[in-house]
DNA sequence: ACCTGAACACCGTTCAAGT
DNA sequence: ACCTGAACACCGTTCAAGT
């Protein structure tokens, strides 16, 4: 899939690809989270001894971030490629698709935001993004800082979305979960968090795809506010 | 410090307390990160047996959910309670103060993200929030909206600060970081990312107060742009 | 009720040895 | 160069036993 051809590598034939070893602990990650996820549990998947690990990548930190890359190196370009579409929908389509291919391996979100994103998928994406923003108009620096806000914003969201399910390996369909949540948040107390407990619905939704365009939207609202290099500090609500 | 004073309990007399544990966790984490913070690190730092460790939590996830509510519960709510101070001032104060509380301790912040943040502090903070944002006429439901969308912007923002750091378990002083940082992105190739590269000096603050205040006040900007109901998706840059 | 010693079923990683 | 068997130094957790 990714990979265009496979190296010629000298020394007996490869029993494995680093390629399979990836997939092989995803399928464990989606299965059962990090726990199953080990290098023992790697290494009987693809079926070699577990020190055969080894001869592909230097220690388990160095699977874990190859995974993120993996991940990272899954997402579609095309679906915001296209420079005729207009940018605010360009960087929504990014958003969804992101969420969207990591949300699919909820075991591995943690890991992730866990680490540093500094790996060519990674600062491909980060490009593409600056690249959207370059085409409104953007000094690239001006660009750099609405990237990053916009990928706080994504990975945090994702981030909490996913935690908020707990140990589950497989994500429910988001009806599913804004109804569990719904459930939990109805047991405030008015008395201690008068607030919380009015808005409970709302919060139970703060999980679904429309409250993350919902926020993404306001985001971007905030980056066209004004120039980027200010921010708007008098302002005040009308009510 | 939190606890206003210890249950008296039956039996023989308890060699710990909750509150003894979780400070030895905190200890291990900051010296040594969550590699460090076993259940048989920390029975052998406040010296009792491993299993020990099991009479007060149930078992290693019951710790580290302690350990999260343990920090949310240091951050200080004077900060930002006065309602005399202007309202975005009080977001500011309460997304500093918090950034200053979880960064204390770099190795904890991913347990915080990692998990539902859904303890009596989480939803203490909540509340806090959900009322500075109400006191300027927001409905209980915006409001709600509008602090998911301020939390998810500030332990997004902690979280990726803490991970680009890598296995630190201290984190160095924010200048020093930076310059880490700046040495790494200048090997970004010009060729390939063109945008990335000509922005390296913006990307290595994305990690300063200052970007982390600035993007607070873009989001800021963003929530008081319309109604809350509704987001933009009209507007582009002039530029 | 709380703590201990001992054990169980695991980890990640290393090392010498085989091909 | 790649893989294996065996071992090392760890884990989290359980259980029976002591006070």
């Amino acid at each position: 899939m990714t990979s265009p051809a496979r190296k010629s590598r000298p020394g007996p034939r490869r029993a494995l690809t680093e390629e399979e070893i990836l997939e092989a602990t995803l399928n464990l990650l989606d299965e059962g989270g990090m726990k199953a996820a080990s290098i023992r549990g790697i290494a009987a998947r693809v079926g070699v001894a577990p020190n055969a690990v080894y001869t592909y990548f230097p220690d388990k930190a160095a699977v874990v971030q190859a995974i993120v890359e993996h991940l990272l190196g899954q997402v579609d370009h095309a679906v915001f490629a296209d420079r005729d579409v207009p940018w605010r929908q360009r960087i929504e389509a990014l958003a969804l698709e992101l969420r969207e291919r990591l949300t699919a391996h909820p075991g591995a979100v943690n890991l992730t935001i866990g680490g540093p994103m500094n790996g060519p998928h990674a600062l491909a994406l980060n490009e593409r993004l600056m690249g959207i923003l370059v085409d409104t108009g953007l000094t690239p620096g001006d660009a750099a800082k609405a990237a990053y806000l916009l990928i706080v914003y994504v990975f945090g969201s994702i981030a909490l979305e996913v935690a908020e399910s707990g140990e589950t390996h497989r994500l429910p369909p988001e009806a599913e979960r804004i109804a569990a949540r719904q459930t939990g948040f109805s047991a405030i107390p008015t008395e201690t968090h008068p607030l919380s407990a009015a808005a409970a619905g709302t919060m139970a939704g703060y999980i679904s795809t429309e409250q993350y365009i919902w926020g993404l939207r306001k985001v971007l609202d905030g980056i066209t506010a004004g120039p980027i290099s200010e921010a708007d500090t008098s302002k005040a609500f009308a009510g």
